[in-house]
DNA sequence: TATTGTTATACTCTATAACTATA
DNA sequence: TATAGTTATAGAGTATAACAATA
């Protein structure tokens, strides 16, 4: 990189653009009496016949002791079932009932349309171009944190 | 737009993205025995001389309940500092203690550099990209949230 | 009457670490 | 010994609404 004395705005932007938009995204989400991170495991359930909660935890990236609690709560409300796994008895499948499929399958579109709209202005290319661009950026991302874990640059 | 079938993946990305991101800025920020919110009042208030309440809230998108509770934590840690408005009798100005700009003079540096080491592999030109992609989702995001404002597409 | 900021409440998330049980 | 998940703890953020003081 050449001019480090550009990060401060590409910086700031990046915090302002991921508040402002998860602000947006959780307006609608609290609509459906759900927590952005409660609502991160629906749909990350949703396409799926379930998961190990630690490999759910690594998709949204909720550490295991607040995934009980999270998953607990959506229990609670009906959404999520725990079931032992067969192969490993320490291990579970985590997954979505009738009742949390229904609420994925009838509430993703909507999220999507509201998530949409932002994009109104774009073209097809703009949002592939968009996508490759987080994808690149989440890979690196993820590579800084294996890396040098998060020991700092000088100390 | 016009492929709403490619949203999901867009819409994961930029999810994912922006967790992973908050994640990795978390952990050095926590270094400083700060919070993400509280250190996103300091760097706001880095280069001002102080500001109201109110803008400070409208920077960092934190609501004012919230934000008299950020404020008072960095209050005892003597980093900020309130200040009666003199126009307004209602009002106040939030500014840096010298304690303050010490930590946001010694640590911004760091903490860009620390966020700079993610784009080691981008041209100068590819950061100024993403900037402009950003402000413009920024913007798109800005403008959904004033103009229907969360009523939803169909209820 | 509207606005600025505080207070109060109840809930959720977070980080961390100790713990149980399986492997 | 290592791993999967739970439990416990303490702290912080969030939304919401009621409130005081000022405009």
């Amino acid at each position: 990189m050449s001019s480090p004395a550009t990060f401060p705005t590409v910086l700031r932007q990046l915090l302002r653009t991921h508040q402002m938009f998860l602000s947006y995204a959780a307006r609608h989400v609290h609509r459906l009496d759900l927590t952005l991170p409660q609502y991160d495991v629906i749909i990350t359930l949703g396409n799926t016949d379930g998961m190990q909660p630690k490999k759910l935890g690594e998709e949204t990236l909720i550490t295991k002791g607040t995934l009980t609690g999270v998953i607990g709560r959506l229990e609670d409300k009906g959404l999520v079932e725990r079931r032992a796994s067969k192969n490993d008895g320490r291990s579970q499948i985590i997954r979505l009932t009738e009742a949390g499929r229904a609420v994925y399958q009838q509430t993703f579109p909507e999220h999507l349309a509201y998530i949409s709209r932002l994009f109104d202005d774009y073209t097809a290319e703009d949002v592939a171009k968009l996508e490759a661009d987080l994808v690149r950026l989440y890979q690196a991302v993820n590579a800084a944190r294996g890396d040098s874990g998060g020991e700092s640059a000088d100390d």
